[in-house]
DNA sequence: TCAATATTGAACACATTGTTCAGTAACAGT
DNA sequence: ACTGTTACTGAACAATGTGTTCAATATTGA
């Protein structure tokens, strides 16, 4: 509706990305923000209650991106027009895109709010998959999946982001015990993407 | 040496330890810390140079406990008593010993350093255990396994921990490709104890 | 006993937080 | 262009916490 709020979310934003790339994030005050976003100290505090709320709203805004053309819900139609390594590979190239930001949120004490977003969206990506193996519980192998994407993720950050999306993704997807029919002819696998 | 010394520490870890139980990371004090452990404000800074400091004190003195039996030295002896299975059990039990602290510690902003040491002392058990599978980078292989069984950890404080450390080493080492090979015969797969 | 050293606690300057409020500017709809 | 509504400003505020200093005191090991 009134642009002035999304202007002034949009420099806060700006600011605290800009920041979060050069600074720790404990050592950034909300006076830091608001001096590099040009804006009033009262109007900050009308958008997010606090400097954690900030963080929260930017990791919402960066997953909301990243994973909504690859689709959250299992009803959603657009969640099936990509094959499991498509998905992966989609989200490694969008996590590039924001490789500054995700760089200085990791290293800082943010780290745990910005994981907690991540595995949610993640977790949510698996569940859609369905996918079983063994006597392993359907809820452990889940998180399994997503725990290892994001260690995964994380040590690809510390390494400065190294290594292609490609390479990445076929490790992953051979280190998986439910993906990795292609090497293993195990009857125990199975990856069932409908019903 | 000096009895005085070790008093005081103890009176601080103790402190920061039935604190963390029960409050949020963030919302304790060096006032309430000081309080509790009945010493001086100016003490608690000759002992650290500042909370966070005395959370990484507080890591490192847990995890040598823990990781002190299985032997974190190539060369050392003890590191080659147990199988790796052995290793990730007696883990899981010392872990459930500090059930408290750790769960307070891993739901607050004390989480990443936290999860870092715990890491870095994995990591160098898993280097330990030289392991290899296809074409799949050692490095890459190495921070998996370490990376899932961190998550597995943090899986099972978030169920408190409702699951039995057996359990989970079952599943553990069945969602490993390295160790799998019980369950596939995969000439891919290699777990070298010796060289 | 005694010299060395650890602890104490109050006082200190400093930084940050989150709130308040009256004044100003920008907006959407008619 | 007018107007009522809504968002922004910025200075001032109390409250809280941080890390340091220092002279006095207590405890230690030898």
């Amino acid at each position: 509706m009134d642009r002035r709020i999304e202007k002034t979310r949009k420099a806060i934003f700006d600011a605290f990305d800009a920041l979060i790339a050069k600074f720790d994030y404990a050592k950034i005050s909300v006076q830091n923000i608001i001096n590099k976003a040009g804006v009033g100290r009262s109007t900050f505090y009308l958008h997010f209650t606090t400097k954690n709320d900030l963080l929260r709203a930017r990791c919402i805004d960066l997953f909301e991106r990243i994973f909504a053309p690859i689709g959250t819900e299992t009803t959603h139609a657009s969640s099936m027009k990509f094959t499991f390594e498509e998905k992966i590979m989609h989200i490694l190239y969008r996590l590039l895109d924001n490789k500054n930001v995700i760089k200085g949120i990791l290293a800082s004490e943010g780290r745990p709010i910005f994981l907690q977003y991540f595995r949610s969206y993640l977790v949510n990506t698996v569940e859609n998959e369905d996918v079983h193996f063994a006597e392993v519980p359907d809820i452990f192998l889940e998180n399994h999946i997503a725990g290892s994407f994001i260690e995964m993720v994380c040590w690809w950050v510390n390494c400065d982001f190294s290594e292609s999306p490609e390479n990445l993704t076929r490790w992953f997807l051979c280190v998986l015990p439910t993906l990795s029919t292609n090497i293993n002819d195990n009857k125990h696998l199975t990856l069932n993407k409908n019903i």
